[in-house]
DNA sequence: GTCAGTGCAAACTTTTTGCAACTAC
DNA sequence: GTAGTTGCAAAAAGTTTGCACTGAC
């Protein structure tokens, strides 16, 4: 599928969601959904903010922009990640399962795939709980800073030892 | 192990990471890991701060809460979350491996483990990344939302009828 | 015309930071 | 003695809220 055609799609599901729920369809919240759709990967508000402002030439407030994201999120189309300070988001329509690799020292998130691991949760019986939706987060320490403290500790000891 | 032991064991876990690193061993870094290994489940640092005041009479700074539990998730001896607007933590030492099922409706968290879920996540290779542990958040709806639910469709379908 | 939705600014919450005082080493 | 830590208060960062105005229905 085309970046167009899932905007389009996208773009009817949400109106579906918001007939369905006795919402009003303004531009803002259809501008909102098209700059989502044409971000790869994660974003933050203030990003997505000074996308529009930038790009699409289109301003909406971030309290417009809090209100629409949780539209968005119950319609199924965006979904929610919390590392770090601020919340973080990502579309969620027509996108492969991913998992994502935090690292704790610089807090840098690298996503991943691996079908066997998507199996594994997804076959996973749940005790009274249907699922919708899941978040797989992976904490440690990026090669680039392992070295780096590698070097450091190493650096201690030595020093204790004179 | 019981909870005395642990405590124990998890300080000189403590005292070894912060020699390692070329931290002073301060009174208040023992009174948080002691605190936070009284607490079973999740906490977060408002509540940790009460805690110490009432229960332990030890007052330390809200500041160096945070700074002590960044050290202690380096010691790998407490594990953050972010559910919900604050972050959530919880002591990892002895403490069997869960995953999370938060009900999107109620927010409700709810622990629970399984071996194979958990065998798969642990023995699954990382590219360039070493783990030290991870959280698996699975979204969805509780039974009783869930019947509450369904309930509330049924009774819309009725009176639609009507 | 009405009321949901928007923008703005203020309020609020959580976390970080700067600085003086303190203390582990 | 001195540099790492602490406490405090101020600041920063992210999010929510109240209110007047706008525009979708």
């Amino acid at each position: 599928m085309d970046s167009q055609n899932v905007k389009d799609t996208v773009r009817q599901i949400f109106t579906e969601y918001l007939n369905a729920h006795g919402h009003r369809k303004t531009p803002e919240r259809y501008a909102i959904l098209d700059t989502i759709y044409s971000i790869d990967g994660h974003f933050d508000i203030d990003t997505l903010y000074s996308l529009m402002a930038d790009h699409e030439n289109f301003r909406v407030s971030r309290a417009t922009l809090y209100n629409t994201i949780i539209l968005l999120i119950n319609a199924r189309l965006v979904i929610k990640h919390q590392f770090g300070n601020s919340s973080q988001y990502e579309k969620s329509y027509n996108r492969g399962t991913h998992h994502h690799m935090i690292c704790t020292q610089c807090g840098k998130v690298t996503e991943f795939q691996n079908e066997d691991l998507q199996q594994a949760i997804e076959q996973t019986k749940l005790p009274r709980f249907s699922l919708s939706h899941y978040s797989l987060y992976i904490y440690g320490m990026c090669s680039k800073c392992d070295r780096a403290n590698r070097k450091k500790v190493k650096n201690n000891i030595q020093k204790k030892e004179k």
